[in-house]
DNA sequence: CATGTGTATTGATTATTATCAATAATGCAT
DNA sequence: ATGCATTATTGATAATAATCAATACACATG
């Protein structure tokens, strides 16, 4: 639970994102000024596509999604969020709305801060406002990425390639523990559920993976790579 | 073929994109001692997916497609773009890559600006720098947009985007000539060439569209908006 | 004018994926 | 322990879209 503590001030904040090194400690004495803290449960809207984007945030603690509303209530996922990320909507240069919606799926704590001290702070600092270009283009490219996949790739490739990034990017374990349920993996391949379980089953039969409830192994991860990249 | 004469000076080029009204004379001087101007013929290359990006550039007349090579040589095309435009590859500020390339569709002029130079000028004009924000994320938005069109959206539903894109946005007219292939329309909706024939037929059929050749015209746009919002 | 190349077009076939329907398992509240 | 809601799981069926094969058509080239 010690994770879910307020954190006194964001100039000896252990749980601040990369981001904010390059700040003084005016500045971040300025953040700490206009910031609040909340923590979610797990299934609860962080905040939701379509609204206002008046904070950006640093997320310190938890899991969430960061997932996109579609048609008659599909929803895709984009990717999910660790500790310790800095988050901002697509939109706050643009319409001042938020592209997507995020989402705690595990209990989380995010940090907000106002949108307008953000902004006084990125326009007056140029190391900062650099880093925050990679990380509007980082999260370009991989939206870029993700448009190939979906859009070329089959269910196989699909499911590889999801199951390839909760092993190496978000949980960095190989027998690991699906966090989310299969219903978000499969929004997070982009396919219907029932789809999902047929491949994994296949996969699970030919020794690729091994699948227990929500224990999943990829025993093949060469293979699987190349699954991966066109199945 | 007077679009096709170099422009003589950036501070008074007539054919310059908005976002070069931020600058000053003295750094449109500084431009204008680095950049250099290319003439492209149709399906000319003017920068493929994964060379480094050197350059950001200003494309001055004609028109071309912005789009990625996918797996087995299939291709999406993300984009049309017309003058006045201002492009940049996806990654300047990340891996100084391209990601997608951009290919002459008409006979087409660009203005190549050295990268270090617009960078300088960015790290020292905010407004700008804004608004090179302000089109990265216009960039972020239309992808974000396309993913879950591509995703989620039925063939029909696609293509009537696609139609609705080209009347709407590049040619600003009803009765429109496809100025791409109809090959290029279907990678332009993300789809096989002859499902987009078959529906192409279908809506012509159903006097939703009229087509003759690459003459279209779009008959119902309610009917037919209806259908791309999730046909 | 004959030839060839590339685009346009269509129909038939096949492959892929989503949907539907049903059941099993799980966790939570009483 | 019992009932209820949610998630997990599977198989059958239907819908959708891709591929294949064939032909037509336009344009450039010797």
């Amino acid at each position: 639970m010690s994770d879910f503590v307020l954190n006194s001030h964001c100039v000896n904040c252990c749980k601040r994102s990369p981001i904010f090194e390059f700040l003084s400690e005016k500045e971040l004495q300025l953040i700490n000024d206009h910031r609040h803290e909340v923590v979610y449960s797990p299934g609860e809207t962080i905040f939701k596509q379509g609204v206002a984007c008046t904070h950006v945030l640093s997320f310190t603690s938890g899991l969430a999604k960061i997932h996109m509303e579609g048609y008659e209530g599909k929803n895709l996922i984009l990717r999910l969020v660790k500790p310790v990320e800095f988050i901002t909507g697509a939109g706050i240069f643009v319409n001042e709305r938020h592209h997507y919606s995020v989402t705690a799926v595990d209990k989380s704590c995010v940090c907000f801060i106002e949108k307008d001290t953000f902004m006084t702070i990125l326009s007056s600092n140029k190391k900062f406002c650099a880093e925050f270009m990679t990380l509007t283009q980082q999260t370009l490219i991989h939206s870029l990425h993700k448009l190939i996949s979906l859009n070329q790739k089959h269910s196989q490739g699909k499911i590889a390639e999801a199951l390839i990034y909760l092993s190496k990017e978000i949980y960095q374990s190989n027998p690991f523990k699906l966090g989310i349920s299969k219903l978000e993996l499969a929004e997070l391949a982009g396919m219907s559920k029932e789809g999902m379980f047929k491949i994994l089953r296949e996969f699970d039969k030919e020794k690729i993976i091994s699948m227990e409830g929500s224990k999943i192994e990829i025993l093949n991860l060469d293979l699987f790579s190349q699954i991966s990249n066109k199945g």
